[in-house]
DNA sequence: TAGGCCATCTGGTCCT
DNA sequence: AGGACCAGATGGCCTA
């Protein structure tokens, strides 16, 4: 009898004698199993905690099934003939590198826009819904300058729609309100600034 | 301790 | 067929 539990669980324990296993198998666990390498099916959360057997992981042939898990989650939903794409390990953890890479680079252009949106007097680095929520406003506040705005009317306006950010029951962000009122202060008095 | 935020894994879908 | 993108699930960390 097996018991799986994730990958980081095990990095984060100390106890590197316990009888918990990675909840991803190592090969030899497949094979232990009649499955090989192509056939791989990486399904295994459902059985975090429990004892793994053959028989809960419908595993009965040589092939691994879709387990009982699966069957629910795609339960109630209207779906078509779906393409069911197996997956070696090595095809599944080059995803996972591909995914990772991915986020990087997404967080990457999170922090190019958090140096170009004015935060000024606020000190906490900013969310990534944070940051694009300043930035919507920042860019429509820009918007009416170019338009011909002034300063003063398109930082009212800022204001106006800071308030009703702040004043929305779903926003739960505590945003200083300087934060666009500095903004419109920095235009006013800075003439080399680069907004 | 609850809630927010984030990283990571994963499988489905779209696109080349 | 495989990569990119996406959303759901999960767990860790931090803060009020």
């Amino acid at each position: 009898m097996i018991t799986y539990q994730r990958d980081r669980d095990i990095s984060s324990s100390s106890n590197s004698s316990s009888s918990i296993l990675s909840i991803r198998p190592s090969f030899s666990d497949y094979t232990f199993c009649g499955v090989n390498e192509a056939n791989y099916y990486p399904s295994f959360y459902p059985f975090v905690g429990q004892t793994w057997t053959p028989t809960n992981f419908n595993l009965t042939s040589t092939i691994a099934q879709p387990c009982e898990y699966d069957n629910m989650l795609s339960a109630g939903k209207q779906t078509k003939a779906k393409r069911r794409r197996v997956a070696s390990v090595a095809q599944r953890r080059a995803a996972n590198v591909r995914e990772r890479k991915r986020m990087y680079n997404l967080n990457e252009a999170f922090d190019q826009l958090r140096e170009i949106v004015p935060i000024f007097a606020y000190e906490k680095k900013l969310s990534r819904i944070e940051t694009l929520r300043l930035a919507i406003m920042y860019i429509a506040f820009m918007t009416q300058i170019i338009n011909g705005k002034t300063v003063d009317t398109a930082s009212l306006s800022a204001k106006k729609a800071l308030e009703e950010w702040l004043n929305d029951p779903q926003n739960s962000l505590a945003v200083d309100q300087r934060l666009f009122m500095e903004t419109s202060y920095s235009l006013d008095t800075d003439s080399s600034c680069s907004l």
